[in-house]
DNA sequence: AGGCTAGTGACAGCGACTGACACTTCACAG
DNA sequence: CTGTGAAGTGTCAGTCGCTGTCACTAGCCT
């Protein structure tokens, strides 16, 4: 999806290539300080133009629409993740390699983003996007995406078909579901570091097990927040 | 969260709420047969308006937003499915007990909104939804919502605090992932019946198991589709 | 140097939504 | 019954996201 990108860090190209680029990264900067300043809805597309001093079309032929904005830097980390599972050993099974690559993703996005916007940033957008009803929504619907590309990959990793074998899916459903929860309750709570989500992360997907135990009771509870 | 309604088929008040009422189901009606018939994003809400001879402010007053009118029945569906999960038996274990309301649920679903509209007519507006974009985002925002209802109703069934245990939160959050690909799924099938879903689903959720296990390549994959 | 074209600004227009206000019509007390 | 208040509606004007069009400027390439 974002994949004909030149190169991560990409060599200047000619002078008008280089000047795209500085507006687009001037345009999706200025949105998400405004965005996270005074409000997503509340922040007209033309004041980020404005912020930028060009005009509100421009903005508009850089983005498809306000969205985009604050998924531009999503879309960075969500390859990131993918690109983490990609590099699991074929040996983990499923959820093992799906739960490995989280986990590493976290411990490395930093330098993941580190070119295009500080860690702090993006994880101040990713609160905004949990807090504000019309960005998480996008949000859900790309999620279910990028559900749909891990499953192939897990079902590749397994050496089997999609849609002939319903586990994959339904592996990557219940895997995303608990990621999901976990998302929304990091969102929600004190702690915005990168630490807190990747602990709470571990915590959570430690509880699939238990947690479709036919019988509660029997198995213990673990505290949490 | 619609629990206030007087009664499912409210004996006649005063003449102004029955008219209320009318317009309320005539535009609601009006626009899902536009939507079904040209397209969400393809009507604008001074067709539906018009087609019930109301001013376009009158529509706004009713509903909130364009999306509201889709999801109006939606709502109808969901809280079906919550009442039958309140039915279910205390012995069940959390798993089971959803599992088995979901199927009750798709088993009764005519009789609960056959007052409204008919299952026809749901079954459009619900396959509507999986395949405009914008409407499935919301959707699944309003799912998450759903969920979150869920989990604490299991949770009081179990005895357990939702915040203070994760497993409620965990184990529908991975049962609602799986009732996401299913829903997906018969989107984009072929069979647009109510036992199609039904079936879908009772599949889907039996292989929740088989594919949370460590490795697959020892347990047998099932065909379908 | 000079033509080509990508990138931009200015402008006009659509559709979703909102606020304000005036008007009609039901509800209900007297 | 009737007068009065409030509920429900229409009209109008305005904001904002987004799109099409067109003319213009400035890198690019020969």
């Amino acid at each position: 999806m974002t994949d004909e990108r030149p190169a991560p860090a990409a060599p200047a190209a000619g002078l008008r290539e280089r000047k795209k680029r500085r507006t687009r990264d001037a345009l999706l900067r200025a949105a998400l300080l405004l965005f996270i300043a005074q409000g997503y809805e509340q922040t007209t597309v033309d004041e980020i133009a404005d912020a930028v001093d060009v005009s509100q079309r421009t903005f508009f032929r850089y983005f498809a629409n306000k969205e985009e904005a604050v998924f531009a830097v999503q879309d960075l980390v969500e390859s990131h993740f993918v690109a983490e599972l990609r590099a699991r050993p074929a040996t983990e099974g499923p959820l093992r390699a799906m739960r490995a690559a989280v986990l590493a993703a976290w411990d490395t996005v930093e330098e993941a983003l580190s070119d295009v916007v500080p860690v702090e940033l993006y994880m101040r957008s990713y609160r905004l996007i949990e807090s504000t009803p019309a960005l998480l929504a996008v949000h859900l619907r790309r999620s279910t995406e990028l559900e749909e590309r891990i499953s192939r990959l897990i079902a590749e990793r397994e050496g089997l078909d999609v849609d002939g074998d319903p586990r994959p899916r339904v592996a990557v459903a219940a895997f995303s579901g608990v990621m999901r929860v976990t998302g929304r309750l990091w969102g929600q709570g004190e702690d915005t570091s990168v630490a807190a989500i990747r602990r709470m992360t571990e915590a959570y997907l430690d509880q699939i097990g238990p947690a479709l135990a036919a019988d509660w009771r029997t198995a213990p509870p673990v505290a949490r927040t």
